[in-house]
DNA sequence: GTCTATCCGGAGAGAGACCTTCCGCTTAAG
DNA sequence: CTTAAGCGGAAGGTCTCTCTCCGGATAGAC
Protein backbone atom coordinates (compact mmCIF):
# COMPACT_ATOMS: atom_id res chain seq x y z
CA UNK A 1 0.00 0.00 0.00
CA UNK A 2 2.09 2.87 1.26
CA UNK A 3 5.47 0.50 0.11
CA UNK A 4 7.45 1.04 -2.40
CA UNK A 5 7.01 -1.15 -5.29
CA UNK A 6 9.97 -3.26 -5.02
CA UNK A 7 9.41 -6.05 -3.18
CA UNK A 8 6.61 -7.34 -1.12
CA UNK A 9 7.71 -7.82 2.02
CA UNK A 10 7.08 -11.30 4.56
CA UNK A 11 2.84 -10.30 6.25
CA UNK A 12 4.53 -9.96 9.63
CA UNK A 13 7.23 -7.86 8.27
CA UNK A 14 4.98 -5.03 6.40
CA UNK A 15 2.81 -5.16 9.95
CA UNK A 16 6.07 -4.02 11.69
CA UNK A 17 6.72 -1.54 9.13
CA UNK A 18 3.12 0.01 9.37
CA UNK A 19 2.78 -0.13 13.35
CA UNK A 20 6.44 1.48 13.37
CA UNK A 21 5.17 4.57 10.78
CA UNK A 22 1.83 4.53 13.05
CA UNK A 23 4.35 4.89 16.04
CA UNK A 24 6.47 7.51 14.59
CA UNK A 25 3.65 9.53 13.39
CA UNK A 26 2.29 9.66 17.24
CA UNK A 27 5.38 9.98 18.68
CA UNK A 28 7.19 13.06 16.24
CA UNK A 29 3.78 14.45 16.97
CA UNK A 30 3.95 14.83 20.69
CA UNK A 31 7.74 15.29 21.42
CA UNK A 32 9.22 16.51 17.66
CA UNK A 33 11.71 15.40 15.51
CA UNK A 34 13.82 14.82 18.34
CA UNK A 35 12.06 12.07 19.90
CA UNK A 36 14.52 8.97 20.18
CA UNK A 37 14.00 5.74 17.75
CA UNK A 38 14.59 3.82 20.82
CA UNK A 39 10.89 5.55 21.98
CA UNK A 40 9.10 4.98 18.82
CA UNK A 41 10.23 1.44 18.70
CA UNK A 42 9.18 0.53 22.46
CA UNK A 43 6.00 2.52 21.41
CA UNK A 44 5.65 -0.05 18.12
CA UNK A 45 6.05 -2.74 20.24
CA UNK A 46 9.24 -4.08 18.23
CA UNK A 47 13.37 -3.59 18.74
CA UNK A 48 15.13 -1.04 17.51
CA UNK A 49 17.11 -3.06 14.95
CA UNK A 50 13.44 -3.96 13.51
CA UNK A 51 13.63 -0.04 12.84
CA UNK A 52 16.57 0.03 11.17
CA UNK A 53 15.89 -2.92 8.73
CA UNK A 54 13.01 -0.81 7.67
CA UNK A 55 14.44 2.37 7.15
CA UNK A 56 18.05 3.10 6.90
CA UNK A 57 18.39 6.01 9.21
CA UNK A 58 15.93 8.36 11.25
CA UNK A 59 16.16 10.98 7.90
CA UNK A 60 14.38 8.00 5.93
CA UNK A 61 11.67 7.33 8.33
CA UNK A 62 11.19 11.27 8.82
CA UNK A 63 10.55 11.37 4.96
CA UNK A 64 8.31 8.79 4.72
CA UNK A 65 6.05 9.64 7.36
CA UNK A 66 6.48 14.16 6.06
CA UNK A 67 5.78 14.25 2.57
CA UNK A 68 2.60 13.11 2.67
CA UNK A 69 1.62 15.19 5.39
CA UNK A 70 3.43 18.27 3.70
CA UNK A 71 0.79 18.27 0.78
CA UNK A 72 -2.12 18.14 3.61
CA UNK A 73 -0.39 21.73 5.04
CA UNK A 74 -0.24 22.77 1.33
CA UNK A 75 -4.13 21.90 0.83
CA UNK A 76 -5.07 23.50 4.15
CA UNK A 77 -3.11 26.94 3.59
CA UNK A 78 -5.11 26.79 0.23
CA UNK A 79 -8.22 26.78 0.82
CA UNK A 80 -7.54 29.09 4.00
CA UNK A 81 -6.36 31.82 1.56
CA UNK A 82 -8.69 31.08 -0.75
CA UNK A 83 -11.63 32.43 1.86
CA UNK A 84 -14.03 34.77 0.29
CA UNK A 85 -13.07 37.34 2.87
CA UNK A 86 -9.50 38.36 2.32
CA UNK A 87 -9.17 38.86 6.06
CA UNK A 88 -10.37 35.83 6.99
CA UNK A 89 -8.39 33.88 4.48
CA UNK A 90 -5.39 35.48 5.87
CA UNK A 91 -6.22 34.27 9.14
CA UNK A 92 -7.63 30.87 8.77
CA UNK A 93 -4.12 30.49 6.82
CA UNK A 94 -1.87 31.37 10.06
CA UNK A 95 -4.49 29.64 12.61
CA UNK A 96 -4.56 25.96 10.52
CA UNK A 97 -0.39 26.47 10.11
CA UNK A 98 -0.20 26.91 13.58
CA UNK A 99 -2.45 24.37 14.60
CA UNK A 100 -0.83 21.83 12.09
CA UNK A 101 2.11 22.49 13.88
CA UNK A 102 1.13 22.47 17.28
CA UNK A 103 -0.68 19.27 16.76
CA UNK A 104 2.29 17.93 15.51
CA UNK A 105 5.77 19.19 16.12
CA UNK A 106 7.26 16.70 14.13
CA UNK A 107 5.77 18.50 11.09
CA UNK A 108 6.95 22.32 12.73
CA UNK A 109 10.17 20.85 12.65
CA UNK A 110 10.09 20.02 8.87
CA UNK A 111 8.97 22.59 7.67
CA UNK A 112 11.43 24.56 9.35
CA UNK A 113 14.05 23.21 7.59
CA UNK A 114 15.20 20.42 10.05
CA UNK A 115 15.70 17.62 7.28
CA UNK A 116 16.75 21.16 5.06
CA UNK A 117 18.19 18.76 2.15
CA UNK A 118 15.84 16.93 1.35
CA UNK A 119 14.77 17.33 -2.21
CA UNK A 120 10.85 16.85 -1.81
CA UNK A 121 10.52 18.75 1.75
CA UNK A 122 12.01 21.88 -0.48
CA UNK A 123 9.70 21.98 -2.91
CA UNK A 124 6.81 21.73 -1.08
CA UNK A 125 8.63 24.60 1.75
CA UNK A 126 8.58 26.52 -1.90
CA UNK A 127 5.06 25.93 -2.91
CA UNK A 128 3.99 27.65 0.71
CA UNK A 129 5.27 30.70 -0.21
CA UNK A 130 3.43 32.14 -3.00
CA UNK A 131 0.60 30.93 -0.97
CA UNK A 132 0.86 33.44 1.52
CA UNK A 133 2.08 36.09 -0.52
CA UNK A 134 -1.28 35.81 -2.67
CA UNK A 135 -3.11 35.82 0.81
CA UNK A 136 -1.22 38.88 1.94
CA UNK A 137 -0.87 40.57 -1.10
CA UNK A 138 -4.61 40.22 -1.48
CA UNK A 139 -5.27 41.25 2.55
CA UNK A 140 -3.62 44.87 2.16
CA UNK A 141 -4.83 45.46 -1.36
CA UNK A 142 -8.60 44.74 0.30
CA UNK A 143 -6.90 47.18 3.35
CA UNK A 144 -7.60 45.27 5.72
CA UNK A 145 -4.11 44.09 6.90
CA UNK A 146 -1.60 46.98 8.04
CA UNK A 147 0.56 47.63 4.60
CA UNK A 148 3.90 47.31 6.63
CA UNK A 149 3.34 43.70 6.77
CA UNK A 150 5.62 41.57 4.89
CA UNK A 151 5.32 38.01 3.70
CA UNK A 152 8.30 37.24 5.70
CA UNK A 153 6.51 37.99 8.68
CA UNK A 154 4.52 34.79 8.75
CA UNK A 155 7.49 32.41 9.71
CA UNK A 156 7.99 34.39 12.61
CA UNK A 157 5.01 34.96 13.60
CA UNK A 158 4.88 31.11 13.49
CA UNK A 159 7.33 31.08 15.60
CA UNK A 160 6.16 32.78 18.61
CA UNK A 161 2.84 31.07 18.70
CA UNK A 162 3.97 27.50 18.33
CA UNK A 163 5.98 29.03 21.36
CA UNK A 164 3.74 30.20 23.60
CA UNK A 165 1.74 27.00 22.61
CA UNK A 166 4.29 24.83 24.02
CA UNK A 167 4.24 27.12 26.98
CA UNK A 168 0.58 27.21 28.04
CA UNK A 169 -0.49 23.84 26.43
CA UNK A 170 -0.23 21.56 29.69
CA UNK A 171 -2.54 24.28 31.54
CA UNK A 172 -4.71 24.94 28.39
CA UNK A 173 -4.10 23.24 25.07
CA UNK A 174 -6.57 25.98 23.18
CA UNK A 175 -4.74 29.20 24.92
CA UNK A 176 -2.56 30.05 22.05
CA UNK A 177 -5.43 30.80 20.25
CA UNK A 178 -6.06 33.72 22.84
CA UNK A 179 -2.49 35.24 21.91
CA UNK A 180 -3.01 34.54 18.43
CA UNK A 181 -5.82 36.97 18.74
CA UNK A 182 -3.64 39.48 19.96
CA UNK A 183 -1.39 39.14 17.14
CA UNK A 184 -4.04 39.50 14.69
CA UNK A 185 -5.27 42.67 16.41
CA UNK A 186 -2.15 43.74 16.06
CA UNK A 187 -1.97 42.93 12.55
CA UNK A 188 -5.32 44.76 10.94
CA UNK A 189 -5.09 48.01 9.63
CA UNK A 190 -7.47 49.94 12.36
CA UNK A 191 -10.26 48.41 14.73
CA UNK A 192 -12.51 50.34 17.47
CA UNK A 193 -12.31 47.79 20.03
CA UNK A 194 -10.80 44.66 21.34
CA UNK A 195 -12.14 41.21 19.61
CA UNK A 196 -12.60 38.75 21.44
CA UNK A 197 -9.84 36.98 23.05
CA UNK A 198 -11.51 33.56 23.01
CA UNK A 199 -10.10 31.21 26.16
CA UNK A 200 -9.01 32.93 29.32
CA UNK A 201 -5.94 33.76 30.93
CA UNK A 202 -4.16 31.35 33.24
CA UNK A 203 -4.63 32.22 36.93
CA UNK A 204 -1.18 32.70 38.98
CA UNK A 205 -1.18 29.14 40.13
CA UNK A 206 -1.41 27.50 36.48
CA UNK A 207 1.13 30.52 35.40
CA UNK A 208 3.73 29.04 37.82
CA UNK A 209 3.63 25.83 36.68
CA UNK A 210 3.75 26.65 33.19
CA UNK A 211 7.17 28.28 33.91
CA UNK A 212 8.70 25.25 36.00
CA UNK A 213 7.98 22.85 32.95
CA UNK A 214 9.42 25.46 30.69
CA UNK A 215 13.05 24.38 31.55
CA UNK A 216 14.62 21.64 32.61
CA UNK A 217 15.83 23.32 35.40
CA UNK A 218 18.61 23.02 38.16
CA UNK B 1 34.63 42.92 47.67
CA UNK B 2 32.12 40.53 45.92
CA UNK B 3 33.73 37.68 48.41
CA UNK B 4 31.86 36.44 51.15
CA UNK B 5 33.67 37.51 54.37
CA UNK B 6 34.64 34.51 55.30
CA UNK B 7 38.41 34.16 53.89
CA UNK B 8 40.71 36.31 52.48
CA UNK B 9 41.48 34.14 49.23
CA UNK B 10 44.88 34.13 47.68
CA UNK B 11 45.19 36.84 45.43
CA UNK B 12 45.87 34.25 42.36
CA UNK B 13 42.98 32.71 43.36
CA UNK B 14 40.62 36.17 43.62
CA UNK B 15 41.83 36.73 40.71
CA UNK B 16 40.40 33.58 38.68
CA UNK B 17 37.51 34.19 40.73
CA UNK B 18 36.46 37.31 38.89
CA UNK B 19 37.47 35.81 35.71
CA UNK B 20 35.61 32.99 36.31
CA UNK B 21 32.23 35.30 37.23
CA UNK B 22 32.96 37.97 34.16
CA UNK B 23 33.25 34.60 31.92
CA UNK B 24 30.34 32.86 33.16
CA UNK B 25 28.73 36.32 32.74
CA UNK B 26 29.40 36.66 29.07
CA UNK B 27 29.18 32.76 28.15
CA UNK B 28 25.78 32.56 30.18
CA UNK B 29 24.42 35.45 28.65
CA UNK B 30 25.39 34.12 24.88
CA UNK B 31 24.05 31.00 25.89
CA UNK B 32 21.96 30.67 28.62
CA UNK B 33 21.89 28.61 31.66
CA UNK B 34 22.36 25.36 29.54
CA UNK B 35 25.96 26.21 29.28
CA UNK B 36 28.46 23.99 30.00
CA UNK B 37 31.10 24.78 32.95
CA UNK B 38 34.10 23.39 30.66
CA UNK B 39 33.33 26.62 28.13
CA UNK B 40 32.95 28.84 31.14
CA UNK B 41 36.15 27.68 32.31
CA UNK B 42 38.14 27.71 28.99
CA UNK B 43 36.27 31.24 28.22
CA UNK B 44 37.70 32.65 31.52
CA UNK B 45 41.17 31.01 31.00
CA UNK B 46 41.09 28.42 33.64
CA UNK B 47 40.41 24.86 34.21
CA UNK B 48 37.70 23.15 35.31
CA UNK B 49 38.49 22.47 38.44
CA UNK B 50 39.02 25.66 39.70
CA UNK B 51 35.57 26.67 39.07
CA UNK B 52 34.37 23.76 41.56
CA UNK B 53 36.86 24.94 43.99
CA UNK B 54 35.24 28.59 44.25
CA UNK B 55 31.63 27.21 43.60
CA UNK B 56 30.56 24.25 44.78
CA UNK B 57 28.30 23.40 41.65
CA UNK B 58 26.69 25.00 38.76
CA UNK B 59 23.84 26.15 40.52
CA UNK B 60 26.32 28.44 43.02
CA UNK B 61 27.39 29.66 39.96
CA UNK B 62 24.35 30.75 38.71
CA UNK B 63 22.94 32.33 41.72
CA UNK B 64 26.18 34.18 42.64
CA UNK B 65 25.74 35.86 39.41
CA UNK B 66 22.35 36.79 39.08
CA UNK B 67 21.07 37.80 42.50
CA UNK B 68 22.17 40.88 41.73
CA UNK B 69 21.48 41.06 38.15
CA UNK B 70 17.65 40.25 38.99
CA UNK B 71 17.51 43.42 41.21
CA UNK B 72 18.63 45.29 38.14
CA UNK B 73 15.25 44.14 36.56
CA UNK B 74 13.27 44.44 39.36
CA UNK B 75 14.22 48.09 39.39
CA UNK B 76 14.45 48.60 35.69
CA UNK B 77 10.85 47.47 35.72
CA UNK B 78 9.77 49.50 38.44
CA UNK B 79 10.76 52.12 36.75
CA UNK B 80 9.57 51.85 33.12
CA UNK B 81 5.90 51.23 35.12
CA UNK B 82 6.22 55.06 36.99
CA UNK B 83 6.51 56.07 33.44
CA UNK B 84 3.81 59.24 33.68
CA UNK B 85 2.03 58.21 30.78
CA UNK B 86 0.18 54.43 31.65
CA UNK B 87 1.03 52.70 27.91
CA UNK B 88 4.33 54.12 27.45
CA UNK B 89 5.01 52.45 30.69
CA UNK B 90 3.37 49.40 29.99
CA UNK B 91 5.13 49.39 26.52
CA UNK B 92 8.75 50.24 27.81
CA UNK B 93 7.76 47.13 31.15
CA UNK B 94 7.59 44.63 28.12
CA UNK B 95 10.14 45.97 25.90
CA UNK B 96 13.17 46.46 28.72
CA UNK B 97 12.01 42.87 30.27
CA UNK B 98 12.13 41.18 26.49
CA UNK B 99 15.30 42.84 26.52
CA UNK B 100 17.32 42.08 29.07
CA UNK B 101 16.31 38.19 28.55
CA UNK B 102 17.69 38.85 24.86
CA UNK B 103 20.67 40.59 26.14
CA UNK B 104 21.34 37.85 28.94
CA UNK B 105 19.66 34.51 27.73
CA UNK B 106 20.76 32.99 31.13
CA UNK B 107 18.44 35.90 32.79
CA UNK B 108 15.58 34.74 30.81
CA UNK B 109 16.21 30.87 31.87
CA UNK B 110 16.51 32.28 35.81
CA UNK B 111 13.53 34.40 35.33
CA UNK B 112 11.36 31.17 33.94
CA UNK B 113 12.09 29.05 36.93
CA UNK B 114 15.31 27.07 36.13
CA UNK B 115 16.49 27.46 39.71
CA UNK B 116 13.17 27.03 40.94
CA UNK B 117 13.90 25.51 44.37
CA UNK B 118 16.47 29.01 45.05
CA UNK B 119 15.20 31.34 47.59
CA UNK B 120 16.29 34.81 47.01
CA UNK B 121 15.21 33.98 43.50
CA UNK B 122 11.85 33.32 44.38
CA UNK B 123 11.61 36.67 46.21
CA UNK B 124 12.33 38.53 43.21
CA UNK B 125 10.34 36.98 41.25
CA UNK B 126 7.17 37.84 43.31
CA UNK B 127 8.20 41.15 43.51
CA UNK B 128 8.22 41.38 39.55
CA UNK B 129 4.44 40.45 39.60
CA UNK B 130 2.77 43.23 41.87
CA UNK B 131 4.64 45.71 39.91
CA UNK B 132 3.39 44.41 36.48
CA UNK B 133 -0.03 44.29 38.07
CA UNK B 134 0.48 47.85 38.61
CA UNK B 135 1.45 48.90 35.51
CA UNK B 136 -1.46 46.60 33.79
CA UNK B 137 -4.07 47.97 36.04
CA UNK B 138 -2.75 51.39 35.47
CA UNK B 139 -3.05 51.14 31.68
CA UNK B 140 -6.44 49.42 31.67
CA UNK B 141 -7.69 52.08 33.64
CA UNK B 142 -6.61 54.73 31.44
CA UNK B 143 -8.42 52.54 29.00
CA UNK B 144 -5.33 52.40 26.81
CA UNK B 145 -5.19 48.63 27.30
CA UNK B 146 -7.59 46.47 26.18
CA UNK B 147 -9.23 45.20 29.32
CA UNK B 148 -9.60 41.47 28.40
CA UNK B 149 -5.74 41.50 28.72
CA UNK B 150 -4.62 39.56 32.01
CA UNK B 151 -1.64 39.83 34.27
CA UNK B 152 -0.62 36.69 33.30
CA UNK B 153 -0.52 37.71 29.99
CA UNK B 154 2.73 38.77 30.42
CA UNK B 155 4.94 35.75 30.86
CA UNK B 156 3.47 34.20 27.49
CA UNK B 157 4.50 37.22 25.48
CA UNK B 158 7.74 37.39 27.00
CA UNK B 159 8.10 33.83 25.91
CA UNK B 160 6.78 34.25 22.42
CA UNK B 161 8.99 37.85 21.57
CA UNK B 162 12.48 36.60 23.18
CA UNK B 163 11.89 33.05 20.70
CA UNK B 164 11.12 34.97 17.77
CA UNK B 165 14.22 37.50 18.63
CA UNK B 166 16.06 33.88 18.76
CA UNK B 167 14.53 33.04 15.80
CA UNK B 168 15.99 36.83 13.78
CA UNK B 169 18.53 36.94 15.65
CA UNK B 170 21.80 36.36 13.39
CA UNK B 171 19.79 38.13 10.65
CA UNK B 172 18.95 41.67 12.54
CA UNK B 173 19.56 41.61 16.32
CA UNK B 174 16.62 44.26 16.80
CA UNK B 175 13.98 42.54 14.35
CA UNK B 176 12.34 41.33 17.66
CA UNK B 177 11.44 45.37 18.14
CA UNK B 178 9.25 44.64 14.60
CA UNK B 179 6.82 41.97 16.32
CA UNK B 180 6.90 43.62 19.72
CA UNK B 181 5.43 46.72 17.90
CA UNK B 182 3.04 44.04 16.06
CA UNK B 183 2.16 42.84 19.82
CA UNK B 184 1.25 46.22 21.33
CA UNK B 185 -0.70 47.22 18.40
CA UNK B 186 -2.61 44.34 19.48
CA UNK B 187 -2.97 45.31 22.91
CA UNK B 188 -3.99 48.49 22.74
CA UNK B 189 -7.50 49.54 23.14
CA UNK B 190 -8.19 50.74 19.84
CA UNK B 191 -6.28 52.47 17.19
CA UNK B 192 -7.29 54.01 13.69
CA UNK B 193 -4.00 52.86 11.96
CA UNK B 194 -0.69 50.67 12.29
CA UNK B 195 2.21 52.38 14.14
CA UNK B 196 5.54 52.13 12.69
CA UNK B 197 7.45 48.96 12.63
CA UNK B 198 10.66 50.23 13.27
CA UNK B 199 13.22 47.17 11.78
CA UNK B 200 12.38 45.95 7.97
CA UNK B 201 11.17 42.63 7.52
CA UNK B 202 13.57 39.94 6.59
CA UNK B 203 14.47 39.07 2.73
CA UNK B 204 13.61 35.82 1.43
CA UNK B 205 17.27 34.65 1.87
CA UNK B 206 17.97 35.63 5.72
CA UNK B 207 14.26 33.81 6.00
CA UNK B 208 15.71 31.20 4.79
CA UNK B 209 18.83 31.06 7.01
CA UNK B 210 16.97 31.96 10.01
CA UNK B 211 15.21 28.38 9.21
CA UNK B 212 18.53 26.87 8.66
CA UNK B 213 19.81 27.63 11.95
CA UNK B 214 16.79 27.36 14.19
CA UNK B 215 16.90 23.62 14.33
CA UNK B 216 19.90 21.39 14.68
CA UNK B 217 18.70 19.83 12.12
CA UNK B 218 19.44 16.05 10.10
C1' DG C 1 5.49 -31.40 7.84
C1' DT C 2 9.84 -29.51 6.43
C1' DC C 3 12.96 -26.21 5.18
C1' DT C 4 15.10 -21.85 4.49
C1' DA C 5 15.18 -17.02 3.34
C1' DT C 6 13.64 -13.51 5.87
C1' DC C 7 12.85 -11.21 9.93
C1' DC C 8 13.07 -10.43 14.88
C1' DG C 9 14.58 -8.45 19.63
C1' DG C 10 17.53 -6.16 22.17
C1' DA C 11 22.35 -5.97 23.83
C1' DG C 12 25.92 -3.05 23.07
C1' DA C 13 29.36 -0.38 20.36
C1' DG C 14 30.45 4.29 19.36
C1' DA C 15 30.10 9.20 19.84
C1' DG C 16 29.11 13.19 22.63
C1' DA C 17 27.56 16.12 26.39
C1' DC C 18 27.90 17.41 30.93
C1' DC C 19 28.89 17.51 35.90
C1' DT C 20 32.11 16.51 39.20
C1' DT C 21 36.34 14.55 41.53
C1' DC C 22 41.11 13.84 42.08
C1' DC C 23 45.99 14.22 42.16
C1' DG C 24 50.60 15.62 41.10
C1' DC C 25 52.70 19.98 40.14
C1' DT C 26 53.02 25.15 40.94
C1' DT C 27 53.09 29.37 43.42
C1' DA C 28 51.95 33.14 46.65
C1' DA C 29 53.30 34.92 50.73
C1' DG C 30 55.15 34.91 55.51
C1' DC D 1 62.97 28.65 52.26
C1' DT D 2 58.80 26.57 53.47
C1' DT D 3 54.33 25.19 52.97
C1' DA D 4 49.47 25.76 52.73
C1' DA D 5 46.69 27.09 49.16
C1' DG D 6 45.79 26.86 44.51
C1' DC D 7 46.13 25.06 39.80
C1' DG D 8 45.15 22.42 35.29
C1' DG D 9 43.01 19.09 33.05
C1' DA D 10 42.65 13.97 32.78
C1' DA D 11 39.43 10.85 34.08
C1' DG D 12 35.18 8.85 36.32
C1' DG D 13 30.38 8.57 36.18
C1' DT D 14 25.91 9.33 33.83
C1' DC D 15 23.02 10.00 30.35
C1' DT D 16 21.30 10.18 25.52
C1' DC D 17 20.93 8.95 21.01
C1' DT D 18 22.20 6.64 16.60
C1' DC D 19 23.15 2.60 14.50
C1' DT D 20 25.14 -2.51 14.14
C1' DC D 21 25.17 -7.28 14.96
C1' DC D 22 23.88 -11.92 15.76
C1' DG D 23 21.63 -16.00 17.72
C1' DG D 24 17.11 -17.42 17.59
C1' DA D 25 12.27 -17.35 15.65
C1' DT D 26 9.00 -17.84 11.85
C1' DA D 27 6.29 -17.14 7.53
C1' DG D 28 5.24 -19.31 3.70
C1' DA D 29 6.60 -22.20 -0.31
C1' DC D 30 6.59 -27.01 -1.39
Amino acid sequence: MTTTEHKPLRADAERNRQRLLAAAREVFARRGLEAGLDEIARHAGVGTGTVYRRFPDKTALVTALFEERLDQVVATVKEAVAHPDPWEGLCAALESLIAMQIEDRGLKDVIFGAVGDHESFRERRAELLPLVQQGVCRAVEAGVLRPDFALTDFAPLQVMLTQVATFTEAADPQLWRRYLRIVLDGLCTRRDGPSPLGPAALDLEQLEEACGRHLPSC
